[in-house]
DNA sequence: CTTGCCATGTAACGCGTTACATGATTCT
DNA sequence: AGAATCATGTAACGCGTTACATGGCAAG
């Protein structure tokens, strides 16, 4: 349910096509909820469906290769407002590298580990920098209003994300190269 | 692809039934990679015909209600050292509290926030002192082998994981009160 | 006029989730 | 005989991913 309201919540920011909430979600708001042009066009159709969006501007502009502007009902806005005090449980987290780990451990192959692991300290360690980059360029030091908290909150906990996982691929490399030596 | 070599390498470590399996990916193995029954019964399937398991024990023992005890075989175990090598990138995170901030931001309405970051925080709560558990029953100071030293890297994953996350909704916690009282 | 980019889509598949179905065994 | 538990499955849906299709428009 999610990404329906990503979306809702983006375009109540701005009203948007199709390709530029795709570009939002290839970074800013896909920092913490990325999604494909696919996914984001296949989930437009079933928001207009549903009422909860609506299409703005010139209506003689129809099919295909012709910018289409969305923007919010006000139901698509109650909605919204419905789903924020929801609760639910925390994704499940899955660790692809924990898996290798383990398998390394049961067939003693440890040789290819290593690569696996240092390929996402450097992905880690590349969004790490993006981030403290926006952190430096949007949010240093001055004051902000209450949304300006919210969004600094929110990149923080990416922040803290891809720290914790800096520090554990570090540990874990030194820990691989420590068994490869005394073997 | 991972719950495919998941399930080999836990096969690996011992073999077992379907319901076994499911047993163990609801607890330590669960802890990195989860996985219900159904999806396990279905790559069972998937893994016998394409021949990385096989069938152990009675043969005579078809059919629905009896116990199959399913083991890795030669080619299984071959196709899982090729695998632990493969370089793939860190699976995108996806925060849906994050999104209801967000939400909360534009909408103005952050009432109903606290409640949902404070179930987050009470779950990562839980599942750390699970692992810290584990972590004290299994891991407590003595002299680990390279397996045991592997597996207790994997648990400080998970570790790493809820702490910062613990933290961050922490830090969360702080700031909608501070927003809350200042309105 | 063709190349490249803007823009909107379709189709198919993979994997996770939810709900339900079927049968064997053991306990009361 | 009925209930509980062990055990194996089916079906359908949701959402993410990959690959491909269609069309408009501008620059060279």
């Amino acid at each position: 349910m999610s990404l329906r309201f990503a979306i809702i919540t983006s375009l109540l920011e701005r009203e948007a096509t199709g390709l530029e909430l795709t570009r939002r979600f290839d970074r800013s708001f896909g920092y913490f909820w990325p999604a494909s042009h696919q996914q984001i066009y296949r989930e437009l159709r079933s928001l207009l469906d549903a009422g909860l969006i609506e299409e703005k501007g010139d209506p003689a502009r129809p099919g295909r290769g012709q910018p289409r502007v969305v923007g919010v009902t006000e139901e698509g806005v109650a909605s919204l407002r419905r789903w924020i005090g929801e609760l639910d449980e925390p994704r499940p987290e899955r660790s692809s590298l924990a898996v290798r780990i383990r398998a390394a451990a049961a067939t003693g192959e440890l040789g290819g580990v290593e690569d696996a692991v240092r390929r996402h300290l450097a992905a880690h360690t590349a969004t790490l920098e993006t981030y403290r980059e926006i952190e430096r360029r949007d949010f240093a030091d001055r004051l902000l209003d209450a949304e300006g908290e919210l969004h600094h909150l929110v990149l923080r906990s990416g922040l803290a994300n891809e720290q914790a996982w800096i520090g554990w691929c570090e540990d874990a490399l030194e820990l691989l190269q420590r068994l490869r030596r005394s073997e």
